[in-house]
DNA sequence: TCTCAGTTTAGAATGATTCTAAACTATTGA
DNA sequence: TCAATAGTTTAGAATCATTCTAAACTGAGA
């Protein structure tokens, strides 16, 4: 708790009542997916009264300060990742699955990249079925 | 034009004025990456008078009938591609770049599968920044 | 040519996300 | 402790890609 406050400070944010809440979720040791609409179902589910757009506001915060990491996966919802690690995915959008591939994979045989380009990151999203 | 009409057939889609007008766009021999936006102003550009909806339909008609790939790559808009073969993308969101990667490309390392799912496809998207 | 299932279309609806601007609160300096 | 203020929260409006609706239109077969 303390350490949450500790926590957000020490990332330019200000520990707020909502801030806390949602820290604390997050963080609590086990890696979590969440999109805006489901976090905001489990704050609810929890009775803390935080608004939607301040669970927008505060997945772009923390964001942006690099605690979470963002994956467009499919089309429709923008999932946050408490697994800010360079990972990659097994997903199935019928499913609502998507598990963290944590082991190196390796990529290789790429060709030659655009000029003037540099690699950013590989992204490999591993499409699963049933 | 005739062969454009017998190719539609072929698809079990009528040859509309506006499919045999949107199908010669983008199979006119080199690949395209469309968003519905992007084909709906080259065709306005081309004075056709096709219908935004009607774009959309049409995307998804050739989609359905496996005549374009469809690409989720950020969050905002859906990319088609002419190039239905299996293959893999170089990916700036910031310059609207979008090139395939053609040759083969190896993903090695993946950890097992989760129980009773299988790989449906590997997609890999390496992001560009320059 | 007639008929009708398949198409097209304008405009409304949807749904995730962002914006707005007014009310609220953590922080800091006195 | 308290006032001032910069940072936050929030409801509701706005946005924007996409889908839906339902009415008008058209290709294809009889």
């Amino acid at each position: 708790m303390k350490d949450i406050k500790e926590f957000l400070r020490s990332n330019s944010l200000r520990p707020t009542k909502q801030r806390v809440l949602i820290a604390k979720y997050l963080f609590d040791g086990e890696n979590k997916h969440v999109t805006a609409e489901k976090l905001s179902n489990e704050l609810n589910r929890r009775k803390t009264g935080i608004s939607l757009a301040t669970v927008y506001n505060t997945l772009h915060d923390f964001y942006e300060r690099g605690l979470l990491k963002k994956l467009s996966l499919g089309l429709d919802r923008v999932y946050f990742d408490t697994n800010t690690d360079h990972h990659h995915h097994f997903y199935s959008d019928k499913e609502q699955l998507l598990i963290d591939i944590n082991n190196k994979l390796k990529v290789s045989g790429l060709p030659k990249l655009p000029k003037n380009k540099k690699t950013n990151k590989i992204e490999v999203i591993v499409h699963l079925d049933s």
